[in-house]
DNA sequence: CTGAAAACTTGGAGTCGTTGCAAACTTTCA
DNA sequence: TGAAAGTTTGCAACGACTCCAAGTTTTCAG
């Protein structure tokens, strides 16, 4: 079903590709502020509006895949093992990522550049905040329906908080690392004790929330 | 000394302030997109200009008083008293506000039209993010201080994390609650449970961090 | 194969936030 | 009282973004 794609629908997956591509180059080139939208259009050979016909806002030329992020929290959740509660699954897929040096937490060589772009750009931060909120209302809403919890409960939402705070802790601490051009290995390294540090912090019953039965 | 106060000092205060009502009392009627800065100019009889020269942007028209909420955390933990720890003196104050129903944390009346402006226009969210990541910023570094923790110290920023998490997810709640236009102290009835159930949930570490010694 | 329908691209005009500049005006103060 | 300093204003301009009315390209039924 793959091979049924019509010219078209290639077409587009092609330019809004080749777009991106584009845009991200002259961003981490010369900063998002600095490259205009007619310019991205200009050096991919399209008209300014065909770059908004694919891409909202410009800040999504940059942040394209914020999708992927915002339902992470919720997937690992989903995917704990018997005996494992909602803590310890996220604990246990982030520390999974950090040491296989996976790009999903920042880790590779190019982050710095991604991360200096982002930092110097107030558009692009208030744009990965507001993935981060969503992200968090999914898992608000991904722990109140594994824990059957009634609608007026607060607890879902704030063991939410809890490991969202974990998530972008872990992701900040890896950013501002990463920009100073560390060892990736070290930083992970030392990744995996900020989560000790943090895993310590966190409540018994935070813990212990929405662990399934062992089996 | 207060009455040493030039002219100019005072029309300055006075226009300020008249852009900011004329501004404030628009966006509540129709909302923060909806109102130009040409209008709000026009309705205060002054120039566009002279609207940008008090204000750098206009969601600043909307949410001034912004320096206020950043250092409070930070004003709540160095004024712990002897024997409390950081988050005793922080959940103290908030109890506090809530039981005096303070507007500083939304219990008021007008509150709810606030809330509608503001989750009405991403551009004074983003805003509103950016104001909550000052403040946690401000909390770690008066943490660390305050702990005299080493610089690559992790655990200042942690714990400010979880602080600052009560904080917002204690503003969040009241205002959603308030945006449903329930009673004032009803709503302030549950926010005490809200905070109750956000300390049992903190970790033992994070309850005790930066006692004050007893006198 | 063909021709119209549907989808995509484009140029152009316009709105709004925001900045820079220089002229005009007001307050201060010697 | 007059120059210095600070404030206000109009004007021009830039860039993100939207709307609209042509074109162009791809699809697909007959």
């Amino acid at each position: 079903m793959a091979t049924t794609e019509g010219l078209r629908e290639r077409k587009k997956r092609q330019t809004r590709q080749h777009i991106s591509d584009v845009a991200t180059g002259l961003f981490l080139e010369r900063g998002f502020d600095a490259v205009t939208i007619a310019e991205i259009a200009r050096a991919a050979d399209v008209s300014v509006n065909t770059v908004y016909n694919y891409f909202p806002a410009k800040e999504d030329l940059f942040l394209d895949r914020g999708e992927d992020v915002i339902d992470r929290l919720s997937r690992y959740v989903r995917g704990r093992r018997p005996g494992e509660s909602a803590a310890d699954a996220v604990l246990r897929e982030l520390r999974a990522a950090v040491v296989g040096q996976s790009p999903t937490v920042g880790l590779f060589a190019g982050w710095a550049d991604f991360m200096r772009v982002i930092t110097d750009a107030h558009a692009l931060r208030s744009r990965l905040w507001a993935i981060q909120q969503e992200a968090l209302a999914d898992l608000t809403t991904t722990l109140a329906r594994e824990t059957a919890a009634r609608d007026d409960d607060p607890v879902p939402a704030l063991v939410a908080g809890q490991l969202s705070w974990i998530h972008s802790t872990l992701m900040a601490w890896i950013g501002t690392e990463m920009v100073r051009w560390r060892d990736i290995g070290e930083v992970a390294r030392e990744a995996l004790g900020l989560l000790d540090e943090a895993e310590e912090l966190l409540g018994d019953k935070v813990r212990a929330y929405a662990r399934r039965p062992a089996e």
